[in-house]
DNA sequence: TTCAAATATGTTACATTATAACGTATTTTG
DNA sequence: CAAAATACGTTATAATGTAACATATTTGAA
């Protein structure tokens, strides 16, 4: 049985993201389990190769392939999202954390990425999307997948950099 | 002298490009204006060893910091831009193309990736920023940079997949 | 003009991120 | 159960990006 154990909060987002699976038809196995933790876990964005120091705690021999295929999986479930700028991966508050029956699977999201503390907020704004979708219909582009991502400071780190 | 020669046209937007240089006190130097030229050749999107390839057709022993380097001055200037989705570089149709007197040094544009013929178009929307930075300012959020990646379907794809 | 400082480039080595290819194990389905 | 599909193990390597330090070139002031 895999050894990991997280936070209560954690294990009631994982069993979220099972019933979410569940309903698409699709296993959430004990090794994609455990990598969707860590990244949970994590209080920011965290790379495939920490995911991997953190699987080889309990397992041993696990290796690249491991983690990345665990990560396509959680990615094509819509369970988290890949943030471009840092290679790095957090989980999609839409889909785990609401009670949205209908989450899961990618969808289009925003994400803020602090350098001051680098957290990473995920919004789910219409009007960005909306905005996309305007100005590239006007030029016969379809839109098949956004990325959107700032970078910039959060409310807190701005306050200290003013101070 | 510098062996690569290319199109009228790029040597232009070179031209243009040594302008913009000029005016911000920066130097467009042999090898930057060279690498700026193969960025310009290409149809689409060219990776960092693509053009190192490039370059090694005319320098011999020229290495990855090589270009490098080169593509860090050149996205500093905004001469350039970097897809992340495809860890690859444009050139900005902005700061080159335009009779834009204002242009140089990075601005935030949006870029749609076709993924049937592989182009990429670059937007300059101001709505899609306007929308994000209204969207981040009611959670303090104040935004230093901005990615907006599309990948979909251009025009002319969309109609060959339809027929 | 001459020399010191700043800038740009050469060069070697390495770090980080990601995938190909193939074999084994487990799960599902008839 | 047996066949097929799915998931995982394992090894090797590809692709992208930097650190560190030496050399060369340009700039700017004495
Ligand atoms: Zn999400
Ligand atoms: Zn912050
Ligand atoms: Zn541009
Ligand atoms: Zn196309």
């Amino acid at each position: 049985m895999a050894g990991t154990s997280f936070a209560e909060r954690t294990e009631t987002r994982l069993d979220n993201a099972e019933r979410l699976c569940a309903a698409h038809g699709s296993r959430l196995t004990d090794l994609r389990r455990q990598v969707l933790g860590l990244v949970l876990e994590a209080a920011r964005p965290v790379g495939a190769y920490d995911l991997l120091d953190g699987l080889r705690a309990d397992k041993k021999g696990a290796a690249p392939p491991t983690v990345y295929r665990a990560l396509d999986f959680l990615l094509e479930e819509g369970l988290i999202h890949k943030i471009e700028r840092l290679s790095a991966f957090v989980g999609c508050t839409h889909a785990l954390d609401g009670s949205h029956t209908e989450a899961g699977h990618p969808h289009a999201a925003q994400f803020l990425i602090c350098t001051g503390c680098g957290q990473v907020t995920e919004l789910d704004d219409h009007g960005i999307l909306h905005a996309l979708i305007d100005a590239t219909r006007h030029i016969g582009f379809t839109v098949r997948h956004s990325t959107v991502e700032a970078e910039g400071l959060c409310a807190a780190c701005r306050d200290v950099a003013t101070a």
